[in-house]
DNA sequence: CCTATTTCAGTGTTACTGAGATCG
DNA sequence: CCGATCTCAGTATCACTGAAATAG
């Protein structure tokens, strides 16, 4: 199969990082299709499912949470204000922080979006038993947790 | 593991593109700074590893062959280039061509990268056995392959 | 005075697009 | 004139940094 397909790089072939920045690469573009078809972007997603788990929030609050940076909560933020997806308010308590929270259209969208997502996901996975998918899901954990599990040796 | 833990947005806990997308991150961090320390980016080893395997090469062939787009492969030419690992003349035969070739030099930074490359899959893969890292290599294989496999029903 | 929060501007990487120049 | 190749400039996303402005 080597010799056959000139194509294939030996190197990297096998190469976990190699198939993992692949297989990011397709979840991503088959992702941001989704998300662009639906007038949004990542970043708004993880906001919005951030924000109908835990309520109203800061921006500090709610990068620390999902995982994005303060700069790119601002955009977001802006982003989903425009929609009308959240509000942002100052925090009467502490007049620094805003305070993010969904509007009524937010988890109308959200649940939307949800859909979208859980397709993307069968599309994605499309060749793997429920099995499989299961073990992806597993060891994908393990090896994306392992950064705040252990700091190395 | 839940309600004890506020900081996991439980829609993306267990989703597969957002695992992807954490640990396809993770592995980019582990390899873009192991490579920067030894001066070369991502690009330069997909190029190198392609000239070692298919010899003389034009941009054109190297980019379809290493999944680089054009554009990007006049960048990292030149940075090989002018590192000394590759060489770029005109086709003799073509003279639209550049024909791309290693230096005596660049099958030796090459090993030395391959070490590197072997050590960041380790790290990454380090809470994980050798039975589950074939797993998941053969597992994201499909994945990333889907792509070019089947298009689609 | 110092710190926390938000915001703005900008960097660097990866992936990609459009257009121009050269050559066949 | 068309098409292939290479090159350049620029766009978009994601992740991130530094610094200013405001508030406690």
């Amino acid at each position: 199969m080597d010799e056959a397909d000139p194509t294939r790089i030996h190197r990297l072939e096998q190469l976990p990082s190699w198939l993992l920045s692949r297989a990011a690469l397709r979840s991503h573009r088959l992702l941001s299709e989704a998300f662009a078809a639906e007038g949004v972007r990542g970043y708004d997603y993880r906001v919005l499912a951030t924000l109908a788990q835990h309520g109203s929030l800061s921006q500090t609050e709610l990068g620390r949470i999902a995982e994005i940076d303060r700069s790119d909560v601002v955009a977001s933020v802006d982003d989903l204000a425009a929609a009308q997806l959240v509000r942002r308010s100052v925090d009467a308590r502490d007049r620094r922080r805003n305070s993010i929270s969904l509007t009524a259209r937010g988890p109308r969208v959200l649940a939307r979006l949800d859909r979208v997502v859980a397709g993307v996901q069968d599309e994605l996975l499309r060749s793997l038993s429920a099995r499989q998918r299961a073990q992806l899901v597993t060891l994908l954990a393990r090896v994306a947790d392992d950064d705040a599990a252990a700091p190395a040796r």
